[in-house]
Parts: C-alpha cells; sequence; structure tokens
DNA sequence: ATATATAAGTTAGCTAGCGCACATAAGATT
DNA sequence: AATCTTATGTGCGCTAGCTAACTTATATAT
C-alpha cells in the first residue's frame, strides 16, 4: 500500500501554547517558528543529548522515555498539541536523561534554543505558559510511577489508549501492538491478551497496526483512575482551544 | 526512652540553593526566611492542597508521594538539603496532585508564597537554581516510573536507603519497616524479607524503627542503576557545598 | 516486675506478568 | 497465484510480589 503523506497546512495556532500567546508575543515570535514533520519513530532527542529546539506539535504524539541498561523501558508521558517538547531548553539544563520518540506522526513547529532562552527571559506569557506545562508534566509522570506500579496491563493499556485519542483528536491510531509494548514497557504477549478481551467487548477494533476505538464510553468505564486525575490537572492548568 | 529535640541552628546556607545565591539576592531574601521544625510525619501539604509556602530543608528529608483511591501510594521523590519542596509556588499552578511528607525529622527555613513570586519575577539566580532543581527532580521522579516497573523490591530498597542516606549526610536512618512499604507502595512483610537478607549479608543494622548501614559500597554494588543515573543528574545541574 | 503496644519476623497459598517457543494470518512483493 | 514479511495469537512453566493470618521480640508504661 501506498500511503500518501503530504504535508497539510497548519497554524501554530493548533498548539494550543501557542494560540494562547498575546498578540504581540506570538506576532514577535511567528517569524522564528520552523514548520516541521515529525515522522512515525522519528527521535526528536536521544538521552542526553543537548537539545537546541523546542517543538509546540501541531498534531501527533511524541512520547518521553526512559530506557534501562537491559533494553527495559518506560514510557513516562505523552505530548501533543497542548504542549511543547524540550523543556531543558528553560528549564536550564539543555538535556535530560529521556529520549523523546514520535509515537504518531504528525508535525510541529520549532524553536531554537537561542530565541527560546530570550523569550524566556522576558518573564512573558510564554514563560509563564511554559512554565504551568511543565508543572502538568511533572504530574503526568508521578502519576505515570504510581500508575505502573499499582495498575493492571488492562487498566493500564486503556489509559494509555485514551490519553493518545485525546491528543489525535480522533478515534484512530496507527500502532502496532509491538510499539504499545515497548512505551508500556510489557510484553508484546501482554498487550495482543489486553488488546483481545477489548476486542471480545466490543470496546476497539484492532488489524496490523490499525486501532479503531468503538464504544470510548465504556473504555473510560474501565481505565484506572490515572486518566482522570491527569486530564483534570491539565485541564486546571492549560490553555483550552479559544472555541470552547 | 526519652528522646531530647531540642532545637539545634542551622544557617539558611545549609540549604545548597540558598547557599548558592549570590550575596546580595541571599541578603535580601534573608529576612524573609522563617525557620520551622519538620517532625517525622508532618504532612507539608496533601494533594491539591492551595501551597502557601516554598520550604528549603536544611536537614531532615521530605518524601513526595501520590496516593491512589484503594490506599495504595507511591514515594515519586525524595528532598533533603539539596532542594526545595514547593515548586507551584513558582511554577504556577498554586497546588499539586501530590502530598508531602516528612520522612526523616529536621528543619527548614520557608518562604511566602508572596515573597517567592516576587522574587522570581525578578528573573535572577533563585529562578534559575529553582528551575534546574525542578528538572532534576522531574528526572528522579521519571527514573522512579522506570524502577517502580522494571527493577525487584530488592534492588528498590536499596536505591531507597543511598537515596536516603546521602540527604541525612549520615549512616543511620530513623524508619519503621511499615514506612518504608508505605513509601515504596509495597507491603510491610517485603520489606522485611528484604532487610533481612540485607542484615544476613552483613550490609545494614535494623532493630526497631533504627537503621544503620554498615558497608555502603556493596550496597551500591546491590543497587539498580537508577540510584546512579539520579544522582549523576543531579550532581551535574544543581549547586554543591562550596568547600567541595 | 508485669502489662501493653508496637515493630519485626514467619508461613502458606494465589495470581499477574514474565520468558520462550511456536502457530496463524494479513498485506506486500514478485 | 505463490512467496515473503510483518503483525497478531497461543500455550506452558516460572517466579516475584500479593493477601491473609499468625508469632516473636523489644521498648515503654504502670
Amino acid at each position: 500500500m501506498l500511503t500518501l503523506t503530504k504535508t497539510p497546512y497548519y497554524s501554530p495556532k493548533q498548539n494550543l501554547i501557542l494560540a494562547a500567546l498575546p498578540k504581540t508575543d506570538y506576532e514577535r515570535l511567528l517569524p522564528e517558528l520552523e514548520f516541521i514533520e515529525m515522522p512515525l519513530g522519528w527521535k526528536l532527542s536521544e538521552s542526553g543529548d543537548h537539545v537546541n529546539f523546542l517543538h509546540f506539535p501541531v498534531s501527533g504524539i511524541v512520547s518521553l522515555i526512559y530506557d534501562l541498561e537491559n533494553g527495559a523501558s518506560s514510557e513516562v508521558a505523552l505530548v501533543g498539541n497542548e504542549g511543547l517538547v524540550g523543556i531543558s531548553v528553560f528549564m536550564g539544563g539543555d538535556s535530560m536523561p529521556s529520549s523523546t520518540m514520535v509515537q504518531s506522526r504528525g508535525f510541529a513547529y520549532r524553536l531554537s534554543r537561542k530565541i527560546m532562552k530570550r523569550e524566556f527571559a522576558l518573564g512573558g506569557q510564554l514563560q509563564h505558559l511554559s512554565l504551568l506545562y511543565t508543572q502538568a508534566l511533572i504530574s503526568q509522570t508521578s502519576q505515570t510511577a504510581v500508575c505502573n506500579q499499582h495498575h493492571t496491563v488492562d487498566q493500564r493499556l486503556c489509559r494509555w489508549l485514551l490519553t493518545s485519542l485525546d491528543r489525535m483528536h480522533d478515534n484512530k491510531l496507527t500502532v502496532t501492538q509491538e510499539l504499545i509494548a515497548y512505551l508500556l514497557g510489557i510484553r508484546r504477549e501482554s498487550v495482543t491478551a489486553a488488546a483481545i478481551k477489548l476486542q471480545k467487548e466490543g470496546l476497539v477494533s484492532y488489524s496490523r497496526g490499525s486501532l479503531k476505538v468503538l464504544d470510548r464510553p465504556r473504555l473510560e468505564m474501565l481505565v484506572c483512575e490515572c486518566y482522570e486525575v491527569v486530564k483534570q490537572e491539565y485541564d486546571r492548568l492549560l490553555p483550552h482551544p479559544s472555541f470552547r
């Protein structure tokens, strides 16, 4: 199958942080924003890399991942168009032990490290929104730490699906069970088993890397509290689309 | 046994962030800093509380904890005199879903929310150091997420011991197995079993809430990589005692 | 000295998730 | 149509950590 991957147009305002900037800040930033594609599997940065760009996704999903020496790993957070990737640029540490990988193809606007630091130092809305987003990210990561330890694979898969779907603004995901397993830090077979349960219940349909959610309300019944806790915190802290 | 808990004197400079401030910043802050005791078990804040003070520990350890509805919980980070408690004050979110509890008795200087926001807005060293510390905290939390999922109770206990000892600047801890179990999100019996192994190997001695490390080098052989990864990141990002 | 409370140690199933080896099926390629 | 590749499904034994009920030891209080 030949998949046409045309480049659609996205406004920077599709990213909710950029969209929430005051007009003057936004317009000063606009010429500095570079539009780029984020292909599936692309690593925006590896553990310890000096991070040179701050990315503002307008579509797609980026995963923040921690890898262990023995090959095991866990995704600690998901980022979509509500957020940004590369907090070490403005937090001051330049790099992070996590790596960042595109989990669902999409597009982003990126800002050079230099410009971001200059803007951040102004102490305006971009600083404020970046820090609020970082706090939301900390909550997501922390909740993931508890969830990894105490909830079942079934529950965690539901949470991952819902969290991903929220960022796709859609009921479809293009992702193999192999990739889900890698991100959740579990065996591929465990994903298969959990996915079969969901299919038998008619909650999702799944075939060779394309997953469709058929009954979202019932998925939300199955998911652990972690999904809602994080969502509430994002709603509390972050700007929403202006049409809301 | 009657334990005398006199209040010793600690300089604010026992906190490494305060100690790293330029003279003028430090002196401007000094009259605003209030010295307080942090008794064992004290909750600096509960989940969702509006946080009114930023705490700079000079001794003791504070745990950041996430609780689940079913009573399960996990500690997501430890804070000692290298850091601060209450990032939501300057990150802008006012509250966090985590709660903060004193895990080892100690003392701290606290700064009111109002003053901290004013200082942070100046964009000086306090802002810079606070954000660097927050980045380090994110790394600790993220590593905990992976560690919780992939490492054994034995490894995680070692990591917890070493991380705690680093913050006590000592080889002793006053903590029951019950409390350790709560913090690690595991059963008390699992802590007993792991502690017995360590005692049989002569690595620690443990009796009714007082634990002493006898052979730290060998503890460091047993611990998972997570300990060292986080330590390296703290060393890279944060200020060190000036005598180093 | 004795009683009481709290901390730590013991024992016996149970189960979720693991590692590993293999089977089937759906697109893609020729 | 036949073949190949990649994604998904299955079976089986193993073990860490769990629930649960209980015993022992140490410090403190009377």
